[in-house]
DNA sequence: TCTTCCATTGAGATTGAGTCTCAATATAGT
DNA sequence: ACTATATTGAGACTCAATCTCAATGGAAGA
């Protein structure tokens, strides 16, 4: 059960694990994937569980700093969460039309990152790779109408 | 006279050169790095030429869509943006502490990007790759404290 | 030049994410 | 149970960004 993972991570630092931040947490590791606050909060409200959009807010940062749920990026529409206990480092591609958010993982790009680091003497902590673009389903037909061939895509 | 430019392509569009516009353009090239609207549009009222919030945030759009100038990312405090019209691409590194901003490239992950891209049949546009963390006068001293090592670094 | 038409502007209202305030409540330690 | 402290939640607040809409202004024709 991971909620002793996370009553363990709290009381380290002196916090406690309440009835709402237990269900944030829950909730959060429910999902698979990527979710927003105000989703998660949303989700909450029709369920039995409920917090206050501050505590969802909260206890969401105090779980970055824990280290089990981690900023992915900034969109329009908010900041994107993921949990990050136990997953391995990834970076995204977005679909700029239908959305969808696809995973993945190059040993080399991160290889070449810490070499950059290096070089330049600066002391990595952690980093986004974001690739924006069509996805499978959303290029299918289209032929490279629009810009921005400048990157070399 | 970059200006000309910008009004032919401006034109290409059916949109007017008008002063707002004109004086936002000079005002967004004048920056070598990277600048916020809310600044743009401060830095501009102190000068002669003025333009109003929305006339601000609506030509950065334009100009976005032209290919003039681009997103660079969203922080805390709103969106970053630098020209892009003849620079080459490059990715970030974003100093936590000082906030400093070092540009680098690689061509080496550039090319792996598009391989990646290839491989799981996503059609790349652009990107973005940030990598936070201490600048070589940030870090001097520390001996790696907190955090976070999970990514390698 | 005068007039009409339509793009553009700007002041202020509005939205929406996220934070803050503070009184009420819950919890831990004694 | 009592006290001290941590936490909660409703709503106020902040701040970036967009929207509204009346007023302005430039372009093209009469």
């Amino acid at each position: 059960m991971e909620e002793n993972i996370f009553r363990k991570l709290l009381e380290e630092r002196g916090w406690r694990l309440t009835k709402q931040r237990n269900a944030i947490l829950q909730k959060a590791f429910s999902y698979k994937g990527h979710f927003d606050p105000e989703s998660l909060y949303l989700a909450m409200r029709g369920k039995g569980m409920k917090a206050s959009r501050a505590s969802v807010y909260r206890t969401l940062n105090l779980l970055c700093e824990c280290g089990l749920v981690e900023k992915v990026g900034k969109t329009e529409q908010g900041t994107i969460y993921e949990q990050s206990a136990g997953r391995k480092h990834h970076d995204h591609m977005i679909c700029i039309q239908c959305g969808e958010i696809i995973e993945f993982y190059s040993e080399k790009i991160e290889k070449l990152q810490e070499k950059i680091c290096r070089e330049l003497d600066f002391k990595g902590k952690n980093h986004t790779l974001e690739i924006r673009g069509y996805c499978r389903h959303c290029h299918a037909g289209e032929n490279g109408l629009e810009g921005d061939s400048s990157h070399g895509y």
